[in-house]
DNA sequence: AATGAATGAGGGTTCATTCAT
DNA sequence: AATGAATGAACCCTCATTCAT
């Protein structure tokens, strides 16, 4: 499955990233996955075993993509306001365009009829981005910045669900939320008084 | 058996929101609703007339008894911060026991074949049950107890969103966020500093 | 079934000729019957053992009522072209109402599931009725106004067929023939010329 | 297997035109349709919107082969009466053949649900037929042969319409009608005395 | 490797019929 | 006798998957 054509390959993860954001993972017709990646129907099943798996597969390569981005940011050597900073202008980005993707694809990880290895392999990657942003956050906590009450953990669950508040301020019509407003919100309940 | 029965139309929402709730619309069946409820498969199309018109029914019927609890709590008169630890002890439970299904409806509307009339009934519901939150903190930002940085509808808003960060915690095999955790965050963020 | 309610059993005769006039046996559901005839839907069962027991009671009753008054005209002791005459007046009247109700019952009465007996009674009525209307032509023949090229029963099986050519001149928007260009027709063809 | 075949397009429409002769539309499943067709069930789909769309164009192939046969006839350049009579052997075959399928089909047109292009597309089909005929009718008339007390179009329609006599001649048990019969009744009819 | 025609299991929905009242 | 809520068999259609080319 490495050796085939890269360029098929991500040209049907696109479309598939695409789509599954859009709409529900049955909503979403194998048909279309093909045509906006310009492939025949035919040809998704020589890269993925079935639209369970794609979808599955298409996790990951955006999970780990994110992470490797997330990660480059987190060895600058910066102290630790400016990362958090650099940090959020990251994740805001990413989750305009994939939180929809996530959210779905989380939803229904319990469902999916994967192989023991493939499920063993998703944890391993959500555990491994998890494990990433909560030592950032211990090393807050370390340097007094964060406060303690809650771990480090915890606080890095809170920050991913902090930036989907704009899914139900667009639902409501309200203004969404900047950055500059997710950053404040965040430091206002997580940063030691000043 | 002859007059439409209040009790059949009850078990079927129970068994619809159960089910809605567990998973994906798509792969709820019919026939599985209509068992769990104990009638036969038609007998669900005497009482909605399409699947996903028994999925905005049962939402809309969720969301009402919702909120007549809501509003029966914010009538009493006790002060700001009681009656809003109270709201807390409320909201837990309920999304304790309904985020789910409020959650894959709301990702879902957008996209359900509904009647005008239908959607605006949503949006006047949604909206009045924001309406209703957010009058309840801008009492708190009057009272100067809550900071006014944000608008009471933001506010309201998030204050909503926080109940499912325990979606996260254990998917992540996090302890969850007891009422009193979720209490604490929420006046560590939204409260003036005392 | 002779001593229930005949005005009941009447208005569901009515509802169910309108209805199976207009469209295909299978497009009439039973719940329109009721509705039109203003009797619950369990009733019609009290008095037709199923939907096609209706039709063909109905079919029965209809085409009964048309050959008694047929008999009556064929009855009073008129010259047989003054006879004739008021037949066609007769049958272009009952073919503009129930034409396509005996059209649409015969195309099916093949297929239809009935009791031995029903079918034999069937078959009888309408054989009735063709004798009836080949004795009236016979008799045409043995006066020698009618061509004796064709037998009499094959005469009144064309005449029969005679008063569906508007509903093809009505499909293509041609002006519909009168009686008298239906006499007209008749005449010229089956009248020796004198 | 791979260009979209029109050997099984064919069978499909050969298989569809049997059934929808035999029996009603809704009597006719669309399983039996594939499997007469020797095609899985899917695959009339890949051919065809719906069972609706399927109808309406089984009808419309089997009209344009006629007409095509039928224009073919008209355009030797043999005289008025030969043409006519070689025109009765054609249309005395083919109404054997399909005449159930016509007329089942042209009783279902105005309640299909079909596309505004599909609805305009079969008008002027048949009006074409009708057309094709009429001319051939009026040159009969301007020759003098044929009588003028009613016009082309009429005598045309009527004209199709004496290919199924036959239907209710075997529906009571009489001997059909022969080609020649249907000959000489048109030209008792609608001949010119000599 | 790539394709897309063919497939058929599966699911939403309809509606004739039943039966408790 | 009359009703209409309840039923479930039956059917149209969809779409993930296969496989011959």
């Amino acid at each position: 499955m490495q050796k085939k054509n890269e360029q098929t390959m991500n040209s049907i993860f696109d479309s598939a990233a695409n789509l599954f954001s859009e709409k529900d993972f049955h909503e979403v017709k194998m048909e279309e996955i093909a045509k906006n990646a310009g492939v025949g129907k035919g040809t998704i099943y020589t890269y993925f075993k079935s639209k369970e798996d794609l979808l599955f597969k298409c996790l990951i390569h955006n999970v780990e993509e994110h992470q490797k981005n997330f990660s480059a940011i987190l060895s600058t050597n910066k102290d630790f306001k400016t990362t958090l900073r650099d940090i959020f202008d990251f994740m805001y980005d990413f989750f305009k365009k994939k939180s929809r993707l996530i959210h779905r694809i989380m939803a229904l990880m319990p469902r999916l009829k994967l192989s023991e290895t493939d499920i063993n392999y998703g944890h391993e990657v959500f555990h491994k981005g998890l494990d990433m942003t909560s030592s950032f956050f211990q090393r807050g906590i370390d340097e007094g910045i964060i406060i303690n009450i809650m771990t480090s953990r915890q606080i890095a669950i809170i920050f991913q669900k902090m930036f989907d508040f704009n899914v139900l301020f667009s639902f409501y019509g309200e203004p969404e939320m900047s950055v500059d407003d997710c950053y404040r919100f965040f430091t206002k309940t997580f940063f030691r008084q000043e």
